[in-house]
RNA sequence: GCCCGAGUGGCGAAGUCGGUAGACGCGUCGGCCCUAGGAGCCGAUGAGGGAAACCUCGUGUGGGUUCGAGUCCCACCUCGGGCACCA
């Protein structure tokens, strides 16, 4: 090379916006990034969430992917075939909504939003293999959204039944209940309202138990609490007492206490309970009536408020406690819930603070049948609902509380009046959607065969274009006469289409399987690719997802294996989260006003800069809030391994020993911080290591310089492909090995010992690593500073601990 | 109310099998340099005191254990997240 093209490559600027352009369509062309299902490297699957085309790209974006394409990278040069692929969750009421704000088609809105999005993807120089895209607003792939609903409908997992749903009378649609957050619309932050309605649901409930497990997977501890909390599994018994003058109408109710039985003072049954107008007496009736009328028009978020004075009304009937013989009085009560056990309790006001706020209320008898002295006391100030001996309990006085729960159930079973029961907090989901933007759900209704799945050879029931949004009276496919108009697979007569659509999450429970063969039409999955790639290796989503997405797609992964289409029991191994990037404090979305666009960054500083800022900003786990002062930081960091770089090799010269180790500890700290996604304390390093390249020479410096190359590319690929292939690197930078660490070389032949004097640092004593403990306390009790502050003190004791520190403690 | 997580400089944050608190970066202050650039380099930067050497204090609050506590234990406060009349 010539002394001016040295002075030229020496002086030549980093210029992101020339050289990452040129590597994007460099990657692209070459199919870099285009993995095949088969190579001689193992196969590895690493999922992150599809986005949602909502046509507003913002830095939380850059948040979740840039990453997640670091991660996946790291893998890809630990010898791994990476499987990284990309698509969109093209369906959902965004799409509907600005349809009929803009008069604009929603699968036109949502082309035009993909097309924006592939761009940022591409912009990013994520290591995409766009091959495998997976769209789930189009036929080929939502009619297997179709086809399981139809399976699951044959074996009972899909069933339509009328119920108090969730209504958002924004949305005009019912919700699942996992989609209420506070009693309002997880999209719109509406209040939301309870309908009775026919629905469809999948029931996942049958899968509570299972979904509990948790058993060899690599999950955040937060997301399996989450979901454990959310499935609230209750252990206890199911008993019913009988009703005086009903000989049919016995009240089962379910209990977690079967201990404090005794203690039953009365019963109360939900303002909905089916029971309600049989056993209501003739005099109570119109108190009664009215009380049911007004629970019924009070809103989800008044009834369940926990700060309101509890409100009832007595039935009149009466029950009796079959275990203690006392006649009970049957009241109603809103603090009863009609869907959570069978909308029926005992009320035992001693030992529950509910029931005992409601006893104080209506002047109820309190008995106290759980003590924790085993002594019997009067007029209780506060419920107990403690573990305990049992008083006033017949046979059972005495015994623990612990061991009665168990004996009464055993003996409720005994008698034939009930009992060991499972009771959980979840409910089946409700899937069936009010809206246009969906997959239309593949049944008709016959007047003479009634409800009849569409055959599975006549999928897929296309989603009709022409639809008309006002925005208000109900779905837009009711109003298409074309559409609705059908005739029965069953009969051949006339009948009508279910106008209901499927909720966005039965789209995106599945999609990880349609990644592996994105064109087979025979098959919700190419079985032969999947054996290749599944379950998933690792996924990366945000933590919002931690109940909805994650939940369902494991209920849907359990239900394809019982209907022999899946060889695993879990969809996902390994799970991480990212935590929330927020403005301000506050969430960002277009409605707010507050999204944060990268573009602007990514045009000054390049995307290497914004990927590497996003990932530096903190822990990744912890989210944050978005604040792009510091971008200059990861900016000048970038610069300065680029003049590291393009410098020319020094080759000949001698070794630098310190830097030869700082390397190796670098190259051992990235290492073990990507694999714990600690992306922050990584770039830290690297820029340490940067720091003491730029004042080093010789051929330390060269073999530097190259890991700082190699380490770096998983975080900035475009400059680093152009430093490797200037630094005459052969291949494409990201298909390299990982560079490997020296434990032993990175190891530090010096050390700096703490001498402290009763616990405070006196002085600080460089010394070779290794020392005996004697040498150690010899080196510090010859320091000045710590003879000093001794200050003629007798010694009474030296704590050593090796290559850390030396602590004299005198006596005191 | 219950269950998680977290409180560290002016700011984002490091550090948690107990052992140099504040790595790295932003900002600020001071200095330098040239090809004056959407460059770069060097130094200082927790608080207080001191001419300096140094000293004292310091990780939400109050106790405790320990030679030694950001880290462990107890009680509390604040913030974030989840659940919430679930029997």
């Amino acid at each position: 090379m010539t002394t001016s093209e040295t002075e030229t490559s020496k002086t030549e600027r980093y210029a992101p916006s020339a050289i990452e352009p040129k590597w994007q369509a460099h990657w692209a062309s070459s199919g870099l990034n285009d993995t095949p299902d088969e190579s001689d490297k193992p196969n590895f699957y690493f999922l992150t969430a599809f986005p949602y085309p909502s046509g507003d790209v913002h830095v939380g974006h850059w948040y979740a992917y840039a990453p997640a394409d670091c991660a996946a990278r790291f893998i890809r040069m630990h010898g791994r075939n990476v499987l990284f692929p990309m698509g969109f969750d093209a369906f959902g009421i965004n799409a509907e909504n600005a349809a009929i704000d803009r008069k604009m088609h929603p699968a036109i809105w949502t082309e035009k939003n993909m097309a924006q999005m592939r761009d940022q993807f591409m912009k990013m120089g994520a290591a995409i293999d766009w091959r495998r895209e997976v769209i789930t607003c189009y036929p080929e792939y939502y009619r297997w959204n179709q086809w399981m609903f139809l399976k699951f409908l044959e074996k009972g997992l899909a069933y339509r039944a009328t119920a108090a749903v969730n209504w958002c009378p924004r949305d005009e649609t019912v919700l699942a209940n996992e989609q209420v957050i506070n009693g309002r619309c997880e999209r719109c932050e509406t209040l939301v309202v309870k309908k009775d309605l026919t629905q469809w649901f999948y029931r996942i409930t049958d899968y509570a138990d299972e979904l509990l497990k948790f058993d060899g997977l690599d999950w955040p501890e937060r997301v399996r609490v989450m979901q454990q909390n959310w499935i609230g599994r209750s252990e206890g018994a199911e008993i019913e007492f009988p009703v005086d003058g009903h000989r049919e109408a016995a009240i089962r109710f379910f209990t977690t206490r079967p201990d404090t039985i005794y203690g039953a003072t009365f019963m109360v049954l939900a303002p909905e309970h089916p029971l309600v107008a049989i056993i209501t007496t003739p005099a109570q009736k119109a108190a009664v009536d009215a009380y049911v009328a007004k629970a019924r028009s009070e809103s989800e978020i008044d009834r369940t408020n926990e700060e309101r004075a509890k409100t009832g009304v007595d039935t009149g009937a009466f029950a009796t406690n079959v275990f203690s013989g006392q006649r009970i009085p049957i009241w109603i009560a809103d603090y009863v819930l009609a869907t959570y056990g069978t909308g029926a309790i005992m009320a035992v006001p001693a030992h529950d603070e509910r029931d005992f706020a409601f006893a104080k209320q209506y002047g109820l008898p309190i008995k106290e049948v759980i003590s924790v002295d085993g002594i019997e006391h009067d007029a209780l100030e506060v419920a107990y609902s403690g573990s305990g001996t049992m008083v006033r309990s017949g046979p059972y006085t005495g015994t623990s509380s612990e061991v009665g729960k168990r004996t009464i159930a055993s003996e409720a079973k005994k008698t034939g009046i009930g009992k060991p029961s499972v009771t959980y907090r979840l409910r089946d989901w409700l899937i069936s959607r009010q809206r246009y933007w969906g997959t239309p759900i593949p049944v008709v209704y016959c007047p003479a065969d009634g409800m009849v799945p569409v055959p599975l050879d006549q999928l897929p029931v296309v989603l009709p274009r022409d639809a008309q949004f006002t925005g208000r009276g109900g779905s837009p496919l009711g109003q298409l006469p074309e559409f609705v108009n059908t005739t029965c697979p069953k009969c051949g007569g006339p009948a009508k289409r279910e106008t209901d659509t499927l909720d966005t999450f039965v789209d995106s429970s599945w999609y990880m399987y349609r990644y592996v063969d994105t064109k087979i039409d025979t098959h919700f999955m190419n079985v032969d690719v999947g054996k290749k790639w599944l379950p998933v290796d690792r996924y990366t989503i945000g933590i919002e997802h931690a109940i909805l997405h994650l939940l369902y797609c494991r209920f849907v992964c359990k239900a394809l294996r019982d209907l022999g289409y899946l060889w695993f029991d879990e969809p996902i191994k390994h799970l991480r989260n990212q935590g929330t990037i927020v403005f301000k404090g506050r969430k960002m979305s277009k409605s707010r006003g507050n999204v944060q666009a990268p573009d602007e960054y990514v045009r000054r500083y390049g995307a290497d800069t914004v990927r590497l800022f996003v990932m530096f900003m903190g822990p990744w786990t912890e989210g944050n809030d978005w604040d792009a002062a510091g971008i200059e930081g990861t900016s000048r960091f970038l610069h300065r391994v680029w003049t590291i770089g393009v410098t020319e090799r020094s080759g000949a010269g001698s070794r630098d020993a310190d830097l030869d180790r700082a390397a190796q500890r670098t190259i051992q700290k990235v290492t073990e911080d990507l694999e714990a996604y600690r992306f922050n304390t990584a770039v830290a390093a690297m820029m340490e290591l940067s720091t003491a390249v730029y004042h080093a020479s010789g051929p330390s410096r060269d073999d530097a310089t190259d890991a700082l190359v190699l380490l770096l590319a998983p975080f900035a690929p475009h400059i680093s492909e152009e430093l490797w292939q200037r630094r005459g690197g052969t291949g494409s930078v990201h298909t390299q090995s990982w560079p490997v660490f020296d434990a032993a070389a990175a190891r530090a032949t010096t050390v700096t010992v703490v001498a402290q004097v009763n616990g405070k640092v006196r002085d600080r004593l460089e010394l070779p690593v290794g020392l005996p403990d004697d040498a150690l306390r010899e080196a510090a009790l010859a320091s000045p500073k710590v003879t000093q502050a001794i200050a003629g003190q007798p010694v009474a004791r030296v704590i050593v601990v090796k290559d850390r520190l030396v602590n004299v403690v005198t006596e005191r």
